[in-house]
Formats: structure tokens, C-alpha cells, sequence
RNA sequence: UCCUCGGUAGCUCAAUGGCAGAGCGGGUGGCUGUUAACCACUAGGUUCGAGGUUCGAAUCCUCGCCGAGGAGCCA
């Protein structure tokens, strides 16, 4: 079993998603045995190799008997690079089996893997995430991921948008003091990125339109299905784009990520059984509800969260089951939000702001907001606040020099994922999820 | 930080005061079309830890540890 001396590197194989094309050829594949069945004279050999799974049937007189009792003794996840002839199969759900000739082992497990093919626990599986990627439902969620990532990038590139790069390590705090992770920086302290946002404002005085993709880090204690320390964000940030054009580009977003995901991932979507009519619904226009407007109707649901009062998760809930696609909160009390948010120009208690909330109760996936342009009332706002004004004298400079009318959102990716493949916890939606109690693997 | 629930074989769970069990996985044997294959046999335990109540504790009590679900906060 020495791999560099049977195996070399630079000969030809096939992946297993073109199989159906090589009906009748000869092939070798590379991958990993998954399962395994047999009947004592042949052998059902379950492959996958990334890009998709076929099985290799392996009959005992067709092959050596040395490498028939080799492959009997095969454990799961066994890396294997396989020979046989492609061959039409009905019986197959990709149409076609491979009919084994030889199976050379790279490599045989000497102990079991960890993951069965029955049921396992939510904590075992976190324990185990290194593997579990493996499975189906997780491939078929994070190509989910990759979809929405590069759909969106493909949507703001094509109308213009560039992307500029936001630093993760920062001397300023950000939307406030709380949630922060804090870091030994040399000699003082530094924290990590909360948001590329006030980054993206300085960007687009430079570029126009541009928008800021990265990991984002909150160190509040939070044990909720939305919730992780580290979560990916996507922030557009755009020049002269008033509260009404930032809205509208929330929807032409999330509107063409949806129809990507519908045309693109239809058989992982298929797969982990989403509802894909739910899917379908979200088209243009999205309702519009004004903050004092959906407390009412909160109010008449039979929920008693006051006005002046953030939603809480159960309001969103209850709020989206009302609509079959996303729906805007606008223009909430300042009080309750950042510092940077504009204030409204017909009630000076509000702010010209929005919360994109998915439907099917998964709730808020964007946050966004006019933002306030104004030297003066930024740096009253600052103050009241009770800010350390310093922190933030380079994004004043932002009024100081060419003030603009600019509006911009932070898209939380793995909330959308979650809503677009359907899952229980956002946990799923991210390769390797950090939470307050798990930083490993 | 608060509330709720949980921790028993490698994994998923049962046993609720009276002999620690099942399914899956592992091992051995059987089976030429299996689809979480099936059949037979088999190995496998510090019941999270410490202390307590009791004739007797996986089970009841106290403390601790480790998770999960939710609240608050947010994307």
C-alpha cells in the first residue's frame, strides 16, 4: 500500500459527475468509500469523490481473489482509487454504475469513523466537524453557501460595485463598546472587526459604490439558533443613494441570490427537501411597513412589545409568517439604534433605517440605513452616545471633506443560507461554526 | 447574565429505588443486485465527577463540570 509507488500523480482520472458521459468507457476514479454492501460473492462499493457518488459493483469472479478480500476488508472513508467500465444502470439514481475491474487502497482507516449511518447528536456532530463535512446534507448546504456568496458578487460586480477589502483588526470600536473581542495589540489593546461598515463609507467617497465581504466578530454571550461569534457579512456602501435607492438594492439582491439559488442548487435544495414554492414567492416588490406600523400590527397579533421597543425574535416571527416574501421595517426611534444612522427629516425621534426580515420566521438577514452626513449632528450624535470621540476622528473626516448623501447594509450570509436551504440553526450554514462554547475544530 | 432541558457501550437511546438493555457500528460466519442491505453468533460499561440519603442509587438530594434549547442583543 505505498501510495507515490502505485498511484502516480500526473495519470488521468475521471470525476464522478461525468461518469454518465463515459457510458461504455473505461475509467479510473479517486475518492472515498462511504458504505459498503456485500453478498458474500459481490461486493456494492458506495463512492464519492467530491463532486458527486456512484457505486462500484465488484463481482468475485470478474476480479483477482487477492483484491476481492482486499476490498472486503476496506473500513468506511477508505480513500480508494478505483478501475472499471462505466454502465447504464436504471437502478442507479445518477443512471449509471460502474463495474469494478480493480480497486487499489491509498489508504485503509485502522479504526472505525466516528460517523455512522445512523442518527447522530448535535454535539458529537459539532465535535466532529472535520468529518461531517463529508456528508451529503453538509455538502449540499455549504454549495448552498458558495451560491449565495458568489451570486452576490456576481450581482454587485455586474452593476458596478467594487470590492474594497476591510480590516479585521481594529483600534476603534465600532457600534459601541459591548460585544467586543478584544486583543493584546503590542503595547495596547485592539479588537476585532464588528462590521467593514464605517470603512466601506470611507471607500465610497474613493470608489462610488463598493462593498466589503469578511468575517465579523461578536463577543456577546448569545445561545440562539441565529446567532454565532463569527459570521460573514456583505456590505454594500453607496455614494448619493438616499434610504429609498439603499432599499431598493436590498431587493434587487436578495431577489437575484434567490433566483441563482433556484436555478443553480435545485438538487441540494431538492435534496435537504426545501420547499422550493417558498423559494419561487420572492419576487419584487417586497412590502414596506413603517416601524409604528408593524408595532401595530404586532399589537393586533398578540404581541405587547411596546413602542420605543427594539423586535424581539418572537415579533419576527409572528411578523413574517404574515407575509409570503421578505418585508422592510423602516425608520425605527433613534434611540434604539447606531449612531450613524441619519436622522428622518419629517420626525427627528426616528432614523431613515431598514431590517430586511425573511419570511418562514427566519427573520432578520440585512440591516441597513441612510447615513447621517451631517459633520455637526454626527459628532452630537457621537457625544450623546457617550463614544470616545477620538476613536472615530478620521470617519468625521468623512463630513469634513465632501459631504455626501451615502446609505449602505450589512447582508448576514449565513442567515440567508440558513433561510434559503431551510435549516433549523445557522450553525450548519458556515464551515466550521464558533459559538460561545465551541472554538474547535 | 438569566430560564429550561440533558450527560448510561464507539454512536443514538431505554431502564425512574431492586440482576445495566436494545438498535446501529465493530468481530466471526452466511448470502451473486444490495440501496441506512439482510440473517445467525459474538465482544463491548468507572451510568460526567465529588459528596450525601438508603438494606439497596443510573434513578432521590447538594455542589461542580460539560453541552443543548430559549431570552436579552444583534446580521
Amino acid at each position: 500500500m505505498t501510495y507515490g509507488g502505485r498511484l502516480p500523480m500526473t495519470a488521468p482520472w475521471t470525476y464522478i459527475k461525468d461518469l454518465p458521459s463515459r457510458e461504455g468507457k473505461e475509467v479510473v476514479i479517486r475518492g472515498w468509500l462511504y458504505n459498503m454492501r456485500s453478498s458474500g460473492k459481490i461486493h456494492f462499493l458506495q463512492l464519492r469523490d467530491g463532486t458527486g457518488t456512484v457505486q462500484g459493483v465488484m463481482v468475485k469472479k470478474e476480479v483477482s481473489e487477492e483484491n476481492f478480500a482486499e476490498a472486503k476488508g476496506l473500513w468506511l472513508e477508505a480513500s480508494v482509487e478505483v478501475a472499471g467500465t462505466v454502465r447504464k444502470d436504471d437502478r442507479a439514481p445518477s443512471g449509471v454504475e460502474l463495474t469494478v475491474s480493480s480497486v487499489s487502497v491509498i489508504q485503509n482507516p485502522s479504526e472505525e469513523y466516528p460517523i455512522g449511518k445512523k442518527d447522530h447528536g448535535i454535539d458529537f456532530l459539532l465535535d466532529h466537524r472535520h468529518l461531517w463535512l463529508r456528508s451529503p446534507r453538509q455538502q449540499a448546504i455549504l454549495k448552498i453557501r458558495e451560491a449565495v456568496i458568489w451570486s452576490a458578487r456576481e450581482f454587485l460586480r455586474n452593476d458596478g460595485y467594487m470590492l474594497v477589502d476591510s480590516p479585521i483588526i481594529s483600534g476603534a470600536a465600532g457600534e459601541g463598546a459591548s460585544g467586543l473581542f478584544e486583543l493584546d495589540y503590542f503595547d495596547s489593546k485592539a479588537y476585532l472587526a464588528q462590521t467593514g461598515q464605517l470603512y466601506a463609507e470611507a471607500a465610497a467617497a474613493a470608489f462610488g459604490k463598493v462593498y466589503t465581504l469578511g468575517p465579523t466578530f461578536r463577543a456577546e454571550k448569545s445561545k440562539t439558533r441565529r446567532h454565532l461569534t463569527e459570521f460573514w457579512m456583505l456590505e454594500p456602501e453607496v455614494a448619493f443613494f438616499d434610504h429609498e435607492a439603499n432599499m431598493d438594492l436590498q431587493e434587487r439582491l436578495i431577489c437575484h441570490i434567490v433566483a441563482y439559488a433556484l436555478e443553480h442548487c435545485r438538487r441540494e435544495l431538492e435534496f435537504l427537501e426545501r420547499d422550493i414554492s417558498k423559494l419561487e414567492a420572492v419576487k419584487a416588490p417586497f412590502p414596506h411597513l413603517q416601524y409604528d406600523e408593524a408595532i401595530e400590527m404586532l399589537k393586533k397579533l398578540g404581541s405587547d412589545t411596546p413602542y420605543g421597543s427594539d423586535l424581539g425574535n418572537d415579533d419576527e416571527t409572528i411578523l413574517t409568517k404574515e407575509f409570503d416574501r421578505p418585508v422592510f421595517i423602516e425608520n425605527y426611534p433613534k434611540k434604539i439604534k447606531a449612531f450613524y444612522m441619519k436622522e428622518h427629516p419629517e420626525n427627528p425621534d426616528l432614523v431613515l433605517c431598514d431590517d430586511l426580515l425573511a419570511p418562514e420566521g427566519y427573520g432578520e438577514i440585512i440591516g441597513g440605513s441612510q447615513r447621517e452626513d451631517s459633520y455637526d449632528r454626527l459628532l452630537a450624535r457621537i457625544r450623546e452616545e457617550k463614544l470616545p470621540e477620538e476613536a472615530y476622528d478620521w470617519y468625521l473626516d468623512l463630513r469634513k471633506y465632501g459631504t455626501f448623501v451615502h446609505s449602505g447594509f450589512g447582508m448576514g450570509i449565513e442567515r440567508v443560507v440558513a433561510w434559503i436551504a431551510g435549516l433549523q440553526h445557522i450553525r450548519e450554514a458556515i464551515p466550521w461554526p464558533r459559538t460561545i462554547y465551541r472554538v474547535k475544530p
